[in-house]
DNA sequence: ATGACTAGGTCACCTAGA
C-alpha cells in the first residue's frame, strides 16, 4: 500500500497537476492539505474519475484537508472533536478545518494541517502550541484503540537543524522553535518513528521551497511535510521518498509530495 | 531588518502562507 500527503496549495489550482500525479505515482491513499476551498465546490468528479473516493473537509479560502483512497475509506472522522467529545478547546479549533482522519484496511490514516504560526511573538504561534497540545490528547485517545496508525500531513515544523537547509539563520524562529519542536515530539511519543528518517538520515532532503527568493533553484528547503508511522507498519515500511520533482513543474505547489510504501507481509512473501 | 512569490477574495489591494 502507498500512502502520500501533499500540501496542494489550493486544490483548484493543483487539480491537473494532482491528476497527472496521481496517474504517475499512484498513491492508494493520498492526503491533501490547504485545499482552501468550501466542500460544495471541491473537484470531486474528475477525481471519483480517476479512480479515487473522497473524504473532504474544507472552508472559504484557507485551510481545508481531504484523504482520498482508490480502497475503501471506512470510519471518516473530522476534526479533534470527532475523538474528544466535550473537550471544549476541541470544539474551538474545529474552525479551521485541518483535521481529517479514515481506516484504510485497518490503518488508521490521519491527515493534518498544522497551523504555520508565523511568528513566535503572534497570537497565531500560541494557537499552533494549543493546537499541537490538542493533537496530543486526540492522539491519546487514538492510541488507546488500537489500530495501526499513520499520522502525516503538513507539519510546518523541522524537527531537526538537519530538516532544514540554513539552520544558523532560522535558529529557534518559526518553524524551528523548541517549544513547538517539544509539542510535536510529545505527540511522536515513543512509538511513532518518522517514517523518512528510518531510510534516509542526512541533511538536504527538504519538502518546502519557498516561492520568493529562487529558493528552489538554490534549492534552500525545509523539510516540514512529515508521514509517522506505529510499530506494526514500522516493520512493513519498504521505503518513503519526497516527490521533489513536483516542485519543479509549472505552478507548482510550494510543496513537494512525500509518500511511503507499506507491504502487506504476503508482499514480502512473494518477493523472496 | 525587510522583502521576495502565490492564491483567494473583494475587487486592485488586502490577508495568509512558511
Amino acid at each position: 500500500m502507498r500512502i502520500a500527503t501533499w500540501n496542494v496549495n489550493s486544490i483548484r489550482s493543483r487539480q491537473e497537476h494532482l491528476l497527472r500525479w496521481l496517474a504517475a505515482a499512484q498513491p492508494d491513499v493520498l492526503g491533501l492539505q490547504e485545499t482552501k476551498v468550501e466542500d460544495g465546490l471541491f473537484p470531486q468528479a474528475a477525481i471519483e474519475a480517476a479512480g479515487y473516493e473522497t473524504a473532504i473537509s474544507g472552508q472559504k479560502s484557507y485551510n481545508g484537508v481531504a484523504l482520498l483512497s482508490r480502497l475503501p475509506l471506512e470510519d471518516v472522522r473530522i476534526g479533534f472533536a470527532a475523538l474528544l467529545p466535550g473537550d471544549q478547546e476541541a470544539e474551538q479549533l474545529g474552525e479551521q478545518k485541518r483535521v481529517i482522519s479514515a481506516s484504510v484496511e485497518g490503518v488508521r490514516i490521519l491527515n493534518l494541517y498544522v497551523p504555520n504560526g508565523s511568528d513566535l511573538k503572534s497570537d497565531k504561534y500560541n494557537y499552533k502550541l494549543a493546537w499541537l497540545n490538542c493533537l496530543n490528547r486526540y492522539l491519546t485517545v487514538q492510541r488507546q484503540q488500537g489500530e495501526p496508525l499513520c499520522m502525516m500531513g503538513d507539519f510546518n515544523i523541522a524537527l531537526e537543524d538537519i530538516d532544514l537547509a540554513n539552520p544558523s539563520r532560522h535558529n529557534g524562529g518559526i518553524m524551528a522553535s523548541a517549544p513547538e519542536r517539544q509539542a510535536l515530539r510529545a505527540c511522536i511519543g515513543t512509538d511513532l518513528e518518522d517514517a523518512f528518517r528510518l531510510f534516509e538520515t542526512e541533511a538536504g532532503h527538504w519538502s518546502w521551497w519557498d516561492y520568493r527568493s529562487g529558493a528552489w533553484d538554490r534549492d534552500q528547503g525545509w523539510r516540514i511535510d512529515h508521514i509517522y508511522i506505529s510499530e506494526e507498519l514500522q516493520q512493513l515500511a519498504m521505503g518513503c521518498m519526497i516527490h521533489k520533482s513536483e516542485r519543479g513543474e509549472l505552478k507548482p505547489s510550494d510543496h513537494a509530495p512525500v509518500s511511503i510504501d507499506i507491504g502487506d507481509g504476503a508482499e514480502e512473501e512473494d518477493n523472496f
